[in-house]
This record gives structure tokens, C-alpha cells and sequence, in this order.
DNA sequence: TGTACATCAGTGAACGCGCGTTCACTGATGTAC
DNA sequence: TGTACATCAGTGAACGCGCGTTCACTGATGTAC
């Protein structure tokens, strides 16, 4: 006996997801700070006043869309960090699992890599949010590591954060291959597992 | 003998460069794609259509605004990684050099981290080619280096991208700090250096 | 099942406003003689 | 040094346009009995 929503409840649920698609396409080519309310509405077909019924504003918006680009990213990332095998085989199945999001959900990327510094507060505020919560289970994650004995939370902390922004910079160099040659794109999976192996080397050697 | 500007020159270097200004100062709270024309002029107070005298657009104020953030930059790069001392002084020193130019210019360091994936195409692309520049810079200088014996040219770029990487990355961070509790800063300096330490030992382990 | 009333997602007109761009202009500065 | 003309940075009026927000509304959906 499954809950159905009423149909008004659907129909809602349906308008807003929408308004939300449009304007994440619309941000494809400029920044959310100058994205109009109007524009995303006439994207959907209804009219400007019924942005109302879902959003106070387009940075409530922005909010939302951080929610729906990272918020679906942590079982990922946790099965990442926990996979078995050794660093090198980890470096390349994480690199291949970044190289595959990009390709599913490029416009999610760039919506993220740009607002994460973007002209909009709370939206920049949600997006340090979830990346502080990557960190926080990618130090857990590392924590078991057999590699990890001796090293401090702090000292954890530190590498989980450079391993995220390391995995940032890696989506948005991906993204930039899509947007150019498409010879670019092997390039950059190479310089990642380059990157990565070296910090892993790094971390390696650290409590020596 | 010093050569002096006419009055007519002098006078509208002084106004595009009050221009620039203006633009940096409206940026630091919204991000290029919305910053209007008129706002600009408003500012600076001349007439709107004085905008045009000098550049053609807000887009063409920006990679202006891109050469003045970062083309003053090189020499101060190619300093810090061709100076004496140890692994660790020199990167105490890097860490310490960022946080006093983020102070001295928390604007340019906010436009080029808001910017570096904006909304504006030509000024992400004259971004992208000066980050370009410092890392053929790093690389030549790393190269120098007698650490660097037997590594390939790829790999030196590879390591020389991720220092101008972590920079960025130590910019806008400390740039986050002083937005906030001022107790961060230290944080920020303390993480920034155990970064760059890690990926030093990594280096130093690189070819075994 | 049918009826009467309540809810509420989406509408459409209207508002005042600031936008980018055009154009012919002014008057101080520069230049040729 | 003085004069006559050229240059050109900055002006101010005007344009058409799209913006965000308000408001009273409509009519399908939901609910109580």
C-alpha cells in the first residue's frame, strides 16, 4: 500500500523540480548573482508570480540546487575512501568515478565549482556546509586506514580536506576538457592520478 | 629628463583607473555576470555613457581587472620558489608571503577566486592563462631545484600545478578568515603550512 | 455517493525602476604654423 | 608668443526593454459531513 501524493501535491512537486532544472541550465552560462526570476520562469512556461509558490528568491534557489549537486554525493565519496585494494588501484577507480559524474552531471559541477566562491552568500555558506561534512567522513573513512596509526584528528583533518579540494579541482579540470578538445580529457585523468599519488606518497612518509 | 603624460592623457588614465576600482569594490559582494555599467559610473560619478571611453563592456573591465590582480604577481612567485633554505622555511615563508598579500589586497584575491569560474567567458580565460603562466614559471624554477633530479618535464608541471593550486586554495581561505572569527587566521596558516609539507615529503619520496 | 465549503498553485495586470546603448554636443587640451 | 583649427574625454537627453514585486483573481483539488 504505497502513499501516493495528492495530485496537487504532485503537480507542485513536478513545477518546482522544473523551475529548478531551468535555472540550473540557465546558469551554464552566467553566475547566479545575475540570474532573473523571470527568466527561469518563462524557461518553464508559467508565469513570473508563481516562482513565488516555491522560492523566496533565486538564492533560495541556489540553496536548493546545493542541496540536490552534493547532497547525493556522500554515500559515493564514503565508498571511495573505504574502498579495498591498494593506493594505487583506489587512485585510479576514484579518479574513473570522478571522470564519470562529470560526464552525468556536468551542470551540477559547474553550478557548484562557480557559486563555491560565487557573488551569493548563503549559497557559498551551503556549499562550505557540505564540504566540511566530505571532509569530516573522509577523515573518518581514513581513520581505518592501517596507514593512518599515529596520526593526530587535526593531521587527518588536513589530508581529508586536501584529498576534497583535490577532487574538486579534478571535476572542474574535466569540465573544461568537455568544454574544449576532447584529446584534454586523458590528460587530465592522468595529471589527477599523478596528483593523487603523490599526496599519497605523502602520506605515507609523514610520520617518519 | 622624465617624460610626462599630457594633461588630456593623465586625466583619463585617472578615470579608467577609478573605474576599476569602483568595479572591484561593487564585486566584492556579487559577481561579475551582474555588475552593471551604470553601477560602475554611478560610483566614480561621471555620466554613463563615459564607461565606453574606456572599455567595452563590463567583460572587457574584468580581464582588465584579471592583468591588475595577477600580472603584478610573477615576480613575487618566482621569488618564493627560488629562495634559500629548507624545505620547511620555505614554505613557512610562502604560506606568510600569501597571508600579507591577501591583507594588502583581499579584493583582487576575491574577484580572481569568485571569478576563476564565473560567468564570464574571456575573464575565465585570461584567469585560466595567467595560473597557466605561474605554473611554467614554478616548474622552471622548481626544475633548478636539486630535488628535482631525474624528474620529467610532466611531472615537474604536475607538481608546479598543484603548489599554484594549494596557493589559491591558502588565498581564499584566509580571505574565508577574515570574513569571520578573526582566531581562524592561525588555523588557516597552520593547515596551509601541513599541506604544503605533505606534498613536499610526497615530492621528496616521488622517485623511488 | 453527493454536496457545500476551504485550500492553494498558478494567473495576469499593473507599478515604478534601472538597465545598456545611441547620439549630437561641449569645451578643455593638443598641434601646426 | 599668438592664432586657428583638430582632437577627444566626458555630457545629458532619449529610447525601448526587462526586471522584481503587489494584488485580487480563478478554478481544480481536497475535506467534512
Amino acid at each position: 500500500m504505497s502513499h501516493t501524493l495528492g495530485i496537487r501535491q504532485a503537480q507542485k512537486q513536478k513545477t518546482r523540480q522544473a523551475l529548478l532544472d531551468a535555472a540550473l541550465g540557465l546558469l551554464e552560462e552566467q553566475s547566479l548573482s545575475s540570474l532573473g526570476l523571470r527568466e527561469v520562469t518563462r524557461a518553464v512556461g508559467v508565469a513570473p508570480t508563481a516562482f513565488y509558490r516555491h522560492f523566496r528568491s533565486t538564492a533560495d534557489l541556489g540553496v536548493e540546487l546545493v542541496e540536490e549537486a552534493l547532497g547525493s554525493l556522500h554515500p559515493m565519496i564514503e565508498s571511495t575512501v573505504s574502498a579495498t585494494g591498494d593506493s594505487d588501484e583506489r587512485i585510479e577507480r576514484a579518479v574513473g568515478l570522478i571522470a564519470r559524474h562529470v560526464d552525468a552531471y556536468p551542470a551540477h559541477v559547474r553550478f557548484i565549482a562557480r557559486e563555491r566562491h560565487g557573488g551569493v552568500q548563503p549559497v557559498r555558506e551551503a556549499i562550505r556546509r557540505q564540504l566540511a561534512r566530505f571532509a569530516e567522513e573522509v577523515k573518518v573513512a581514513l581513520a581505518e586506514h592501517p596507514e593512518s596509526a599515529g596520526w593526530s584528528e587535526e593531521d587527518l583533518l588536513m589530508l581529508a580536506g586536501l584529498y576534497v579540494d583535490q577532487m574538486l579541482v579534478t571535476a572542474s579540470q574535466f569540465l573544461e576538457a568537455m568544454e574544449g578538445a576532447a584529446e584534454d580529457r586523458d590528460r587530465v585523468a592522468r595529471l589527477a592520478v599523478q596528483r593523487m599519488r603523490l599526496i599519497s606518497i605523502g602520506r605515507h612518509h609523514w610520520k617518519e
